[in-house]
DNA sequence: CTGTTAGCGCTTTCAA
DNA sequence: TTGAAAGCGCTAACAG
């Protein structure tokens, strides 16, 4: 690897001169400036990458955590973020947890050895089951900013993204139909920015377009500071559907677990359709697959938003975004749509 | 960030004494060693990566770069490769070129900065449609060791990992069939490790059991030292195959690309197959896709060679592996099969 | 305009 | 058994 030591070397002049020639410092003459470039140029010098991290205290580089690479929505938001990542200059190493917690808390452990300047994640399933989110919590003590998406929780406090779709919502509710299912139920969390809405309100649009009516017991709404588990059992035995479709994955994986404890077939006698990924469907019945049109947006926002509070930290605007931040935008809603 | 310097001022010893210890250096007692993992524990200390890999000159970091992301081959691959690397201890850095040529250079410098220990590429279709290689042996010039897959050329040094599948060459050809064509030629590239053999043995199978019948002069073989273009040309001028099944990616886009030149219409007078990935079969018609079954074990393959070869070149073993592997195995085949 | 120096976090001789 | 010091490659404050 070449150096700048051996470019000084060679053009007998000092290190720093050479440092400073390279990055156009005005206290450098032209003359030099032209001599050191090209010295440079001819052998091809790249400044080494852990050197100037040591020095500045970035590494250029984010840190992504999924469940896994190969399900298609996953791939498609690292498509976006690799796009986003790339036209911010910075590099993406990845992680794959394969839903597993231990590997998710591994992970973190990784990235927290001053490897990436921030972390892009989604939680693993078992994370959620567990409910356990300690060493997220514990993450986010750290200086490196964190996003979530798709996976998220109210429990932690950081930027997240997630989706919002009338049609998807609209869409699933017409699949079941078709399917036979004839009571469907909508479980959604809610919170202060009203997500889910529009959610809802594909629900509720679905369910007069083709079922003729719209039943508001089959919503379940459950607020923040309720227990999550308990309004989904008291929900499920009053109601009895034969169908759910949680606008949360998280809700979604409840569902599944209480009804099994209540002796519920699934996916006989209930679908459980998580708003998440693929993971949920994979308990549903027949097997449906929730599209996502938005996996590259997803990827691109994350980014973004990763970056401004990379930035914000960097130039020391960090007091005052984080506490605006926390408030305003702990969640941003993409693809929604209020038709 | 948490560091010796921070330990060793709470515990009043120096820099090296918490270094030593955290190492448990026979040197430090075991009360002084107890004290400081102790510390370290309880600050959740880990040792940062820049500073380390700027001592060690090791980043235990391996780039990756590929055509595409959401390429089911690529991810499949992908997932290889992080599984691998895992358990190797290395992280993984993605990038993806889009199949531009621009970007793979600009990747390439990315990672000469000392940012990885290592590279895996498959190369963009630009870079074979152009044939120019030069980025690659540039880069092969410098310390850093690179495995090649699936998109691969004699023209670079070094380890590669592709695949022979004699299954899937002889379903193609019954894919083909089904299609209606009725003349299928196959072009293959002679290396000094027949690689392409089973491909051929494939092809040979396919033709007795679906056109009962062989003809030796639908196979085109083509040798190491000879014009590819040249060839292939004559080829399809004599056969006017209405198919042609390439056994590697690069004389499948020259196939194309002739075709074009003689006025041949793609895909209406004639399916080109490429075996490689989909980007090829986008040109054929109807559009085939070959199924790998193999990604994973491609990329897991090529982490396995990658981390041979960058701990012999840690070890000091290059001398002796360098001329040695570059003849032994320049390709390492998965798959094949002499059924 | 150029050079000296200190320091980022860590390991590793060498000295005490 | 511990500490001081050098050095990995780089930047930047400070001196000349």
């Amino acid at each position: 690897m070449i150096t700048l030591k051996k470019l000084a070397e060679e053009l007998n002049v000092s290190i720093s001169t050479v440092s400073k020639a390279l990055n156009d410092s005005t206290e450098i003459s032209t003359e030099t400036i032209n001599k050191v470039k090209n010295l440079a140029e001819k052998y091809n010098y790249r400044p080494n990458k852990a050197a100037l991290s040591l020095k500045s205290n970035r590494t250029l580089t984010i840190g992504v955590v999924i469940p896994d690479i190969l399900n298609r929505f996953y791939s498609k938001v690292l498509s976006g973020i690799h796009d986003s990542a790339d036209k911010n200059g910075y590099d993406v190493i990845t992680i794959t947890t394969n839903e597993s917690m231990l590997k998710e808390i591994d992970s973190l452990q990784i990235l927290s050895r001053g490897t990436v300047d921030g972390v892009i994640i989604a939680m693993s399933e078992e994370t959620l089951n567990k409910n356990d989110y300690s060493h997220i919590k514990e993450f986010t003590m750290k200086q490196t900013p964190i996003v979530m998406f798709d996976r998220v929780t109210d429990k932690i406090n950081c930027d997240k993204v997630i989706i919002d779709d009338f049609d998807a919502i609209y869409n699933e509710v017409k699949s079941l139909k078709a399917l036979g299912r004839k009571k469907i139920g909508f479980i959604t969390t809610i919170n202060d920015l009203n997500v889910g809405k529009f959610r809802a309100n594909g629900f509720r649009k679905a369910s007069f377009d083709f079922f003729n009516k719209f039943d508001k017991n089959l919503i379940l709404r459950i607020s923040k500071n309720h227990d999550k588990h308990q309004e989904i059992e008291k929900f499920i035995k009053k109601n009895k559907p034969d169908a759910i479709i949680s606008a949360d994955i998280i809700c979604g994986v409840i569902s599944i677990n209480i009804a099994r404890n209540l002796n519920i077939k699934i996916p006989e006698n209930l679908s459980v359709v998580g708003f998440g990924d693929k993971t949920i469907s994979e308990y549903s019945f027949p097997k449906l697959t929730t599209i996502y049109q938005h996996g590259k947006e997803i990827g691109n926002r994350s980014v973004e938003l990763l970056v401004d509070r990379m930035n914000s930290k960097w130039y020391g605007l960090n007091k005052n975004l984080n506490t605006y931040t926390t408030d305003i935008i702990p969640t941003l809603t993409i693809g929604g749509s209020s038709k």
